[in-house]
DNA sequence: CTGTCGATTAACCAAGTGGTTAATTGATGG
DNA sequence: CCATCAATTAACCACTTGGTTAATCGACAG
């Protein structure tokens, strides 16, 4: 199913793990060797190629055969898309704005008995 | 394994899927009711229930129980979290510089025989 | 009390994930 | 030629995920 998700998708799914994540911020010091990618963690060479080819698959890093090496480097492109779609929802949590409404809303239930709710949801008709 | 996870991999795993990203940005024009953001999606009400399931352990959303309603509302907090990780990663994908770098290199390497690749990475020495 | 409605839980399934060890491939060097 | 080294592939395992249908729970309305 992984395989024929959306971009986006892939590249969440990609940056949901901290080994991923952490090879990814080596990565952007400078290219390495998959012998030195994985040196930090405590993890068998297969693991990390198969941390490697989820990256690649999300499109994050490159690999480029050297003699018996393959050097990775970094491709930032996909976290630029992940970035632009976090962007969209900086406004909720930037300022207290959402907060303050929030409380207020909530001061009120405590004293009306069923008061309204904020706009853009349906009216439920409580048949 | 996934429960005993740090909170950004919780957050990124939460976002990587395309009915939690919709459920969110249907969230972000205000709170709504667990049918109501099922409503769109061709899908069981028990599929959007773990889908609200994962997100509200993410901290994306908080659920507050009306009468026989669960009323849904954004936690964007956790966002902010994972933007300002993708943050760092800013200056790779913004200007030509990286991509230049690149490409002078691999030119350089298409020429010369073995040419000595940028500087981060340590000189592996072939016995 | 009983039926209904919104929502969740239970039980199950197919497929994916993250890890292992063992075997394999390719390039290097004695 | 043969041993070695970097890395991947193969085969396997435990566990998670995203979905289903059936059963359950709690709040209302007659």
């Amino acid at each position: 199913m992984a395989n024929t998700e959306d971009p986006l998708s892939i590249t969440f799914a990609a940056l949901a793990d901290p080994t991923r994540r952490a090879i990814l911020t080596r990565l952007a010091r400078g290219e390495a060797t998959v012998g030195e990618l994985g040196e930090p963690f405590e993890m068998s060479a297969p693991a990390i190629s198969k941390h490697l080819r989820v990256l690649e698959g999300a499109g994050l890093i490159a690999r480029e055969v050297d003699a018996r090496w393959r050097i990775c480097r970094l491709r930032p492109e996909p976290m630029h898309d992940a970035h632009d779609w976090l962007e969209a929802y900086r406004r909720h949590w930037e300022g207290n704005l959402d907060r303050l409404v929030e409380f207020v809303e909530r001061t009120h239930r405590a004293k009306a008995a069923k008061p309204a709710r904020s706009a853009p949801r349906a009216p439920r008709k409580k048949p």
